[in-house]
DNA sequence: GCCAATGGTTCAATAGGTGAACCGTTAGAT
DNA sequence: ATCTAACGGTTCACCTATTGAACCATTGGC
């Protein structure tokens, strides 16, 4: 392992719940020597990947790691393309907003935006990914996808359902895709996280092939099921300019029960 | 030298002309051996920080870092960020320092830090806001703003000149807000309080808007003109750094303005 | 005033980073 | 079609930069 890893590597150690560690908390999560960690946090701190607070010695998070991401969103074209319609919808609905991409069997994060208008958020932990058929996002996007799609899943050898008994039953699972496809969206509640629930679109290439989607996280105690419907209109509404900012489309028939008649585009 | 330093200074390499450098490139612009180069590269790729281009091998900025960098957005307070580097530059010169963010037509305090070291200091009153173009914060921040927002700043209900006659010509304003733009920073002398001076500049965010601004006030009588650009060249030198700080970027342009070529970095 | 825990430093030993020389591919130029 | 140059990438012996045990200074309980 390269010594750049390891550094790196360090990164990954601050988290949401443990925003700020100290020389100890470092040495005592990855098992290397005193010293080691001590160069490598400093190294990374004089490149200002890492901040030390001048009076309690705790490292955090430094500003170079905003700056380049700004540098990112603004010259990669996919990721620019995004960021403001993204970033209209998080606003819009006061929530996190996921853009992400299927890669292998998983969905990758391309984009995320969270201008949160209430105290109680929810942050999304980006380890451990799950399988497709168990995230709104995954779900929205096998429901969109030819059929063969989810029996490769299934047979994912990392297949594992958080908590179940075991891996679900492909019937019921293949009627609840029927589902989603009629009503235009997936959602969760409580499924993978207690108290965090999304709900999720499949976004469209411009072979109109679903390739990518979007999702909104949100605590489960926010409303229920109204809130759960507000949001996901809110989410289709947005849909066809997500899916154009990738450079895709949104099929005539998706779009349709996207827009039911009587709300119908408003520019 | 560090390893580490040396692979994290690649991403600085990549900026908005340059969003993507090729394996030669980046040797070439680095003077490195091709192979150090290329563990460096892809040691980065691996851990997120790069992307590769399947098809050119080019490679460009990562995931990993909106992923970190969103992370730190979420559990650094605003507040902490700036703390640090706004003490130093407090410090440094001595004066109060002020960091302000626009909030309807109003620029509210932020931050600010008093190391003072003069027994006579200028302290500040929170109360009663001017108008955006009677401070020098207000000032630097149109200056950089589109001039729709001095339109708008005019026909503020609340406008009012301290002192002056009437509500001050466009044209001159416009002229003045040209000059300013011009030098990269603004000043006020005895303007709204007698005996209080300041200097300021405005402050980006990611999208290299200004957002913010950062001023210096000390007491006229401390030194007149020379003062004045000492306090501005301090302002403008740190003005990066305290952008960064509140996961901004300053605009190239700017920035050679700010840092005139004799002095330009060295890296 | 002790003890334990913290952040940080030193320096000999050696792990691993380095770079000259190499390969395979692509794209013009002749 | 052939040659050449530039590209991305790989190899391996050499030697530098990283490592970690032992060290110091400071802080905070008890």
């Amino acid at each position: 392992m390269s010594t750049i890893a390891k550094a790196l590597g360090l990164l990954d150690l601050f988290s949401d719940s443990r925003p700020r560690l100290g020389l100890s908390d470092v040495q005592r999560l990855t098992g290397r020597d005193k010293a080691t960690v001590h160069r490598h946090l400093t190294a990374l701190e004089r490149m200002g990947f890492l901040e030390q607070d001048a009076e309690t010695r705790a490292y955090r998070l430094g500003a170079a790691l905003t700056r380049l991401a700004g540098m990112r969103a603004r010259t990669v074209p996919e990721v620019e393309m995004l960021r403001d319609v993204v970033d209209a919808l998080s606003r819009d609905v006061g929530e996190l907003v996921h853009v992400s991409r299927l890669q292998g069997f998983d969905l990758v994060d391309v984009y995320h935006s969270e201008h949160h208008n209430h105290p109680v958020r929810v942050s999304f932990d980006a380890y451990g990914l799950p399988p497709l058929f168990a995230t709104a996002s995954g779900k929205a996007f096998l429901a969109f996808s030819p059929p063969s799609l989810l029996d490769l899943a299934m047979s994912d050898p990392r297949t594992w359902v958080p908590g179940a008994s075991g891996p679900p039953d492909k019937a019921t699972l293949a009627s609840d895709l029927g589902e989603i496809a009629r009503r235009g969206y997936a959602c969760n509640r409580d499924a993978l996280h207690m108290g965090v629930s999304s709900v999720a679109i499949p976004l469209f290439d411009a072979g109109y092939r679903a390739f990518a989607t979007c999702s909104i996280a949100y605590p489960t105690g926010r409303g229920g099921a109204e809130a759960e419907t507000r949001l996901a209109h809110r989410l289709m509404q947005y849909g066809r300019n997500i899916s154009e900012a990738m450079g895709g489309a949104v099929p005539p028939d998706v779009q349709s029960t996207w827009t039911p008649s009587r709300e119908r585009a408003v520019s």
